[in-house]
DNA sequence: CATGAATGAGGATTCATTCAT
DNA sequence: GATGAATGAATCCTCATTCAT
């Protein structure tokens, strides 16, 4: 019993080290040390590596994070707001987080190009999440019931890409619009 | 006149590696490194050095060159196809193109992320290309007139990023359909 | 109290560093590889690095390390002698350390030749090295008192800078007579 | 005799080469390379290779004629002015010379630290120089006899080293005149 | 468990020299 | 003779990862 403060330490540093290194990617404008993220964190290389294994380990878990905390949105919307407009916010969510943080895009991309399991997991997450919306306003009839989640998760995944340059956000909400102009596009009962 | 062939041969090298830069882009796991480059166009590294200033000076020029083809296609559409049509292929154009290229993938990229007056040129040519294309459709009252060129780039950009995994090329054929729904949403006189 | 061994094994090293770097610059005949340095030290570039942000500031470290040396034997030097003999030996002191090492020839050059702040202050403690011994000298009326420290010195840095053929060190010592024989001219009550 | 033009042309290139050369050391703060001593004159490098055989060749060559220079001046000294007042012109001049050019002071450095026959030479080019102002002066007691030139020289050139920086000529003035003055010391008949 | 010093492969860039035209 | 493009060895510096304390 006498380890339990030990590992409750542990526990601290591991994520010290996963919020520093978020923090050090969202701020990333190149790419980030061990020993930046291990710094901002207030521990030493040393320990980085007691908790992952390599670099990719770290990048790989701040990803997962970032796509648990975007697709746990979703059921909240669903349960406050009408399907469409529960659809129309989470997309909008995607650019908002996205706008908050280089590194959310990033993520994003990387869960589009990626072969790793992890982020096969994340990008089935997210679909998940967006099929939980559109099957709500398909149901509703408000958009058609042609289009898949995985056409509308590839198209937000751009977006957010793009990231970063005077007018990025109002442009991609003009994308978002025009996207949801298209599933409305000959739905059973469009709004 | 005894400084031709010299030229002549040098023009060569310089196509030879912006040729095997190319390919090298496109075949990239990761980054690629100028021995490399030098080593495909059969050339030493100090040949490169003579042709491009610096690293990025390369890339600069491959994405220019990519992007320059890609724009140069949108006349030859026009002119050959009716004006929907045009639309419709210049996009898929942009994701067959893409889809034989990681490198163009990251070209269309970078255009969107740098602030390098080179990338800046080579957005505004993409989107001077849309909207020649999407002009003609929205005089012949196929697509509404309410969405700007950018909208539409930013959200083909997006979609040319996610490259590479298995259905990718499928996957962003749907979602090309899906925005050219969104542009027929309420047009004048939609096919 | 775990890290001492730690920080004392790196110190130990720094040292090592300095101390090849002084004599591999001592030896040098022409520049010298920052691979070198590490290898006479025992270690690799890299701990070379961690010491030493660049190659200038080793460069640095090691003059400032010589001429504290020297400098250092100034007090001794008047504690022990009569004042001109004390001028005297200081002066022969200059050439003696140059004679034994051409990186100490190189670093009162650099003294003399560069901008650095860090030049800046050796010469600074050179020329009241100098001043000390010279003031005792003056008072003693052995000496005239018309001139500089700096002028001295300039005439010293000169001469250390000549180092390495044959016949080297005697011309040294005869131009330091001459110099002597300058000073005591007109002097109040030379020997 | 159709080649008389091209060898006329040839020397012109060589001599533009020279100048080319001894402009750029002298306005050095780095390295010169071959490139650029033939851009500035105007010609290839592969000329440069024509003229000398390697990138040693150009700086003796640069030295030799520097120094010629310089000795060349004594014997005219020496026919117009005082025995005594022409040594003090001529240890005048190897400053005014060493002012005006980092080259030269490089010059006289090199032609100090190097083995090369071509530095031994001009070493006793030098040395003859100043012997002969000297032999005039102690001839006519002016200055004592038990001084070699050797010594002289010596002094000189390391003061020509520090060549520079703000008050460097102020202070070399400062040490011919220390100098002078021990070679004064005790003259037959000083003035 | 934590620390941070040490490692060293890796990759970008420079520049003296050669040689085909 | 002149040209300048090509060469590639040389060298600096970075950073992920290991391991002794």
């Amino acid at each position: 019993m006498a380890d339990k403060p030990l590992r409750a330490h542990a526990l601290r540093n591991r994520n010290s080290l996963l919020t520093a290194a978020r923090e050090a990617f969202d701020a990333a404008e190149s790419d980030i040390r061990i020993e930046e993220i291990a710094r901002r964190a207030g521990v030493g290389v040393g320990t980085f590596y007691r908790h992952f294994e390599t670099r990719e380990a770290i990048v790989e878990a701040v990803y997962r994070q970032r796509v648990e905390d975007l697709c746990g949105t979703a059921p909240r919307l669903l349960s406050t707001l009408p399907p469409y407009d529960a659809l129309q916010a989470f997309l909008q969510q995607l650019i908002t987080h996205s706008a908050a943080s280089q590194g959310m895009a990033m993520a994003l991309q990387t869960v589009m190009n990626t072969g790793s399991p992890v982020f096969a997991q994340a990008r089935a997450a997210m679909t998940d999440a967006i099929a939980a919306v559109m099957a709500a306003a398909v149901e509703a009839g408000t958009i058609r019931a042609d289009i898949t989640p995985e056409t509308v998760f590839q198209a937000m995944g751009g977006i957010c890409t793009s990231h970063g340059q005077p007018g990025w956000e109002a442009r991609a909400q003009a994308v978002v619009r025009l996207l949801l102009d298209g599933l409305r596009h000959n739905a059973a009962d469009p709004r």
